[in-house]
Formats: structure tokens, C-alpha cells, sequence
DNA sequence: TAGAATTTGTTCGTATGTATG
DNA sequence: CCATACATACGAACAAATTCT
């Protein structure tokens, strides 16, 4: 292949501008590779490439600073180690956006935690179904196998960018027509309120990383090569009868979950 | 590179014999695909086919059933959504391994926690230095930037397989010459008697999903396309003061990190 | 759905500067 | 002054994953 070396400054059509070709003069004494990561570090920084956003291709940047595409590849890597971007082979690199902390507290709540944080939370019905509860669904939920119980199936979203796929299971008896409310109220929690259930709060939470499926990955509308963090729960009602049993997918890049043993108090107002 | 499994039973060579091709005899009434599912799933049981071995490809399957290999891929389906397999493109279907239960309570100690599941830790230094604190570390620590850190490296493994890779910042003042203690007692718990530190508490944990980078995914002996969970702790003193900052990073599919808000009391021995 | 183009990942080889002894 | 080791930097070619047509 011919890779053509054309410059054209003045009526260059195809090219990100914002950081044009500049010769940069490197101190003497640091490495180049720790300067341009320094320099693209501030970048980020003042906001010239935004969280989410694609980096120029290594190729670019290479023709930025005028050094070869190895010597990138060193500033990135630092810059990826430190958690700043990330680097997806035959997509490009990304800057890491801002993760959504979720503290995962006694009583933890999905659409209060977001809107605690000044974001917009939303919680859609993908599928409603009622079925007989198999081994791990009675015993997490404290049924006898076979029970019927309620599985609803959910994406949850901040600012109208999905972050959850998750399952509930409730048992069926208890919560007679829960689905059609739900879809009015697009949260659990107010829809216990209809049940009478003032407080709940959480028994366990298990934690695992996986990839996702393909269903999944659509839903959370995500590349399938990125992780997720699945959380599994059991939340109890005030006389510790179980009431729900979840699986939850988050996007590992967009969330942090928080276990704070320090603070007992939770500042979520 | 290429750790392989070679079975020399007698004079087999490209074919797993431990279980031979067998005219089943299908339970009318039930789906094939169910009573293949059951069968492979009792094999597993009885661990013809071990925690983290591969199974037999989809066509030495549809032969040993003397079914379609579609009918294979309906059973394998059901047994990784119930999480007994996993499945990885071009490679092969996989047991799951048993998941190690890893609680985040106040007081997390690996050798303890593992050693409690009648199973055997051990954690090895790959590297230790001593450099000045970013921000980052600092600000974790309590630490002025630049003041003096120890930066420790390790591989946490059970049953002498790798589970986790560790990166410990300690205050250097406080710690001098942890490194060398470290290389004979494996144990950062151990360590901190030597400096008068009896107890010690987790002051927060967050937990993300990663992708490991090359090097990670070396040290714990995975794939690069498994993902990994990644804990970001400060552990501080009886009087406040933080003396540990960790980033760890545990193969996502071999532990389960459990919260236990509802059971107040650790049941550590 | 098949192939071309794009983009990152890997591995050669070469050369240079710096610190060590 | 020389030998050695190590980090840095450049160049070329190819592999692998993704996207576009």
C-alpha cells in the first residue's frame, strides 16, 4: 500500500482541526512519550476532546506531533493505565467518561440514587411474564418450587443512556397486577408503596463481572466486548419476608459501585 | 503458550474417550435437547468433565448423542444460562469453575477469607518500589503530594491458581522495609503486626469492570477477552488514620464479591 | 453476505543516548 | 576508553477486530 504524505494547510477538508499540526519543541531531559501524554492529558482536561468521545487515530496524533505512531502508543498507554482513555482494536481510543458512583447501602434505590446525583433517571418494561418459580428463584425468594411468580425484565437509564438490564423476580401472590403499574410508575419502589410496603431494604448483593450477550449488549446499546457488572440481590420487606430477587447488568464503564463500611450514614438527601 | 490437555489413554489421539458415542434411548414426552442437558449436566456433577476443562466440541458432542449439532447448542444454551458453562467463540464451551465467595465486610483479609473456605491462598510479590505520591495516592492516603509511598505488586492465588493482581500504595515512613517483610510472610495482615497495627478496617470499597490489559491478563493466566473486577479500597487504622490504599483486580469469573447488609456479624473463623 | 477500508495490536530490525563499572 | 545494559525513538510489515459499502 501507498500511504501518500500530502499536506495541504490551507484547503484541508477531511482533517479534525482543532488541534492542528504543530512542531513542538520537547524539553530536553523528559521523555517525548511522557510529553505528549501530558499534552493530551490537558486536552481532555480543557474539554478539546469530551468524555465518550474517539480520540484522533494513532496515525493522526502521529502526524500532530510529529513522531512515530510507537511513541503514541507509549503515551496512551500510560494515559489508559491511568484510567483517562481506553483503547478499543479496530475502533479507536476513547476518553473515559465520568462513572456514575452507586452505593450499594442498606437501602439501596436506582431511580433516588440517580436523581440524588442530579441526573435523570429512567426504568422502562422490556417484557412482563408470570411463571413458576425454578430452584433459585423459590429459594431466593423463600417460596416453595413451582410458585408462581412475577419476572419483569428492564433497561434503566441516566440521561436517556441506557446503564441497566436487569430482572426481578416477585412473588406473584403478593403482588397481583404489579406489571401494569409498573408501566405507570417506572419504579419499584412506588410500586411497593401500592402493597403497602413503606420499607425495604436489601438482604444481600453479589457481585460478578461477564460478557455480555448479544440481547443484552443491544439493550444496553453497548459493544458486546465490554463488560459488565452483574449484581445479584434479595431485598426484604420490614418483617424480613423477601419481596424481590434481581439480577442487574450495569455497564462496567459507566458505574462505580460503592460498598462504604466507613460511613454509616448515607448522604443521598 | 499453548497449554493443551493430552489424554494418552491408550492409542487415542484426536478423541476424548471418556465418553464414548452411546445410542441414548430419549425419554418420550421430554425434549432431546433437556434429557442431552440433564446428561451433560450429571457429568459435570460427577466431574467426568472438571471446574475450568473444556468440554467436547459441538460435533464431537452431536456425535456422542447421535444427534444434530443443533439440538447440542439448545442443551449447551440452557447449561450456560444456568451458569454451569460458559461458551467462547473459536475456542470452545467451558465449565464454569466454582465461584470463590469473597465478602466485603469490615474486615476483608485474604489469606483469612480463603483460608475460612478450606482452601489455599497464597500471594507473591512481583515487584516493590518506593516512589513519591501522585495525586491520586495522596489523596487516598491523606498523604501531601509527593510525600514518600510504597507501591507493592502482587498475584494473590487459591489453589495455586492466580485470582487476583494487586497494587498496594503504604505510607513509606510508616512501613519501612514492608518489601522484605512481605516476601517471607505473603500477608499483608501479617505484616502490619510487625508495626504495632493489631486491627485495621475497610474504610470504602468501589468496584468497576475492566478489560484486563496484557500484562494482567498474563499474570492471572486468562484470556484477554475475560473481564475482570476491580476493587479500589482504603483500609485505615484503630485511630483513623489510612494505611493502605489497594487497586485489585480479581478474574471476574472466579470470585463473587458478597455485601451482606442483613447479617451484621462476619462469620470468619 | 462478502469484501474493502479503517484502526489498533504485534513483532521484527535499527539506531541513539545515558548510566554503570 | 571500552563493554554492557537499558530506555527511548523510528520504520516497516503483518495480524486482528471493526466498520462501511
Amino acid at each position: 500500500m501507498n500511504t501518500q504524505f500530502v499536506f495541504h494547510d490551507s484547503f484541508v477538508t477531511t482533517h479534525d482541526s482543532r488541534a492542528p499540526r504543530q512542531a513542538m519543541d520537547w524539553t530536553k531531559g523528559e521523555a517525548i512519550w511522557k510529553q505528549i501524554e501530558r499534552a493530551l492529558r490537558d486536552d481532555i482536561a480543557r474539554g478539546l476532546y469530551k468524555p465518550g468521545e474517539k480520540l484522533p487515530t494513532e496515525n493522526e496524533l502521529a502526524k500532530r506531533f510529529d513522531v512515530n505512531r510507537h511513541t503514541i502508543r507509549r503515551a496512551i498507554s500510560a494515559l489508559s493505565e491511568a484510567n483517562v482513555t481506553f483503547v478499543e482494536q479496530g475502533r479507536g481510543i476513547f476518553v473515559r467518561e465520568q462513572m456514575l458512583d452507586y452505593p450499594l447501602g442498606n437501602r439501596p434505590r436506582f431511580t433516588q440514587i440517580v436523581s440524588s446525583r442530579h441526573r435523570l433517571p429512567d426504568k422502562v418494561l422490556l417484557k412482563s411474564e408470570t411463571l413458576k418459580a425454578n430452584r433459585v428463584v423459590a429459594k431466593n425468594l423463600a417460596l416453595s418450587l413451582g410458585t408462581p411468580v412475577i419476572r419483569l425484565e428492564c433497561v434503566s437509564s441516566v440521561d436517556s443512556t441506557p446503564l441497566a438490564h436487569a430482572i426481578h423476580y416477585l412473588p406473584a401472590t403478593r403482588f397481583h397486577g404489579l406489571a401494569e403499574l409498573f408501566t405507570e410508575k417506572h419504579s419499584l419502589t412506588d410500586c411497593f408503596h401500592s402493597y403497602q410496603i413503606t420499607d425495604y431494604t436489601r438482604k444481600f448483593t453479589r457481585i460478578t463481572a461477564k460478557m455480555p450477550g448479544a440481547k443484552v449488549a443491544q439493550y444496553l446499546k453497548q459493544p458486546s466486548n465490554r463488560p459488565l457488572l452483574v449484581t445479584e440481590n434479595v431485598d426484604i420487606d420490614a418483617g424480613g419476608q423477601p419481596i424481590e430477587y434481581g439480577i442487574t447488568s450495569f455497564c462496567g464503564h459507566r458505574v462505580q459501585l460503592l460498598v462504604n463500611q466507613g460511613q454509616h450514614t448515607a448522604k443521598n438527601g
